[in-house]
DNA sequence: TCCATATCGATAAAACCTTATCGAAACTCC
DNA sequence: GGAGTTTCGATAAGGTTTTATCGATATGGA
């Protein structure tokens, strides 16, 4: 069952490894601007706060390679990432929702870089549609179908209220949607061949304020009893 | 070297669970609005699209317990996950950085109810700084150090543009900040007993994509190469 | 030229998270 | 009241991600 050597299936990248791979191009873009021909996995780990085996090991999923004593081609490893995350293609995004966050989203000058081309929002607000905001129409929310499935677009932002989240979500599988960035605490019923992924701004929050719970309860027990710093 | 019965510290909760708890918590809330006394594994993994012993195990986590050919008590659940992530202690925070997407963080009415209060605002541009947004001043962003170190803030949110990133974090960190829910696209440099919680929006972004694309090369291989619908 | 050192690639070990299995408890229906 | 079924809790198996180990290679300096 080992892949046979033209098998040019990519090799599924683990997620948390796709997840630092933007880290690594930023920095490593910094290396390009500061004139570097090449760069380590001492030097990336170092700078990122990470460890040095799993940077090499998370360019050694893009195909990058590098050399013994040198380090990896910056340019060469740049064009590795963004042939690997697909920074090249560009992808056309529909925004659903166009309250406070939606609107955050609309103003992030950062998608193009990564290949993304939010173009245009959905509201259902009479008051919103037909306006503009930084540079995006923004359309009524019963035109969405229709526009999804004429346009093919592939991915939705879905930043709507919680309550709308499955009628939303619903209408844009309706027509054909793929993959779903879901802004909203819910999860979505979805057929299995769509995509969604959650970003759930309220558990990544408490996340955080238990892990700081956590390591008062430990710094405590440390710093109190003395010597037992563990067990 | 198994715990001792009365060994008061808290097991580390996995990160994955401490994630999936609020979607637990919110659809036993409605549960309880249901007037369900019991709710099962069975029924929340459906309705959450979950493994139901992901939902047992998870639950354990918190202390809760169920029992057989009944399921969990509503009531007692929902106080377990509450005492658990410590929805009851309020804990204050401030905001940095006052942008749109900061803007839509101050508006988000949900904070209040996992026990997070956000108290105030920090800019640097004169425009916003002495406005209210959302009920909550945004203040001088000189002010800043001093106001974590005498209101004793734990936990600030960053939400500055990737420039002034590093430069805010050690700020915060000298003011004796503990937790920084970071929404920069920067890996903070932070001495390791403060935390920080990465909500790279961009990362999460590419991921989604990056997965859709790998989907696409599956199914198309699977599904015979038959009538390309599109493309 | 040769040695010391930094770094890579590959493979192995460890840690962590998810999924499976199984016995026991408790409810329902006969 | 007993059989059947659902569901829990505990433990084990499986999978995935992280960390470690080790030989090989390239560079710089003696």
């Amino acid at each position: 069952m080992s892949p046979s050597p033209n098998d040019l299936t990519p090799v599924a990248i683990p997620e948390p490894t796709l997840k630092r791979l933007p880290y690594y191009y930023k920095f490593i873009q910094g290396q390009r601007e500061a004139r570097r021909e090449f760069v380590s996995c001492t030097t990336l780990a170092e700078a990122l706060g990470l460890n040095a085996i799993q940077v090499r090991k998370d360019l050694q999923a893009t195909g990058a390679v590098g050399r013994p004593k040198v380090g990896y081609h910056v340019e060469a490893t740049l064009d590795a990432i963004e042939e690997c995350m697909g920074y090249h293609n560009t992808q056309d995004i529909f925004l659903v929702g166009a309250g406070h966050l939606g609107q955050a989203l609309l103003a992030y000058p950062g998608f193009s870089e990564f290949g993304f081309n939010v173009v245009a929002a959905f509201d259902s607000d009479p008051a919103k549609v037909g306006t503009e905001f930084a540079g995006k129409p923004i359309l009524e929310a019963s035109r969405l179908s229709d526009l999804v499935r004429r346009m093919h677009i592939q991915i939705a932002i879905l930043a709507v209220p919680a309550t709308a989240a499955q009628t939303v979500t619903d209408t844009l599988v309706q027509a054909g949607i793929r993959a779903i960035w879901n802004f909203t605490p819910t999860r979505l019923a979805v057929p299995k061949e769509v995509l969604v992924q959650d970003e759930n701004l309220l558990a990544s929050l408490s996340v955080l304020s238990k892990q700081l719970e956590n390591s008062r309860v430990k710094s405590h027990k440390e710093s109190t009893h003395g010597k037992p710093e563990e067990l």
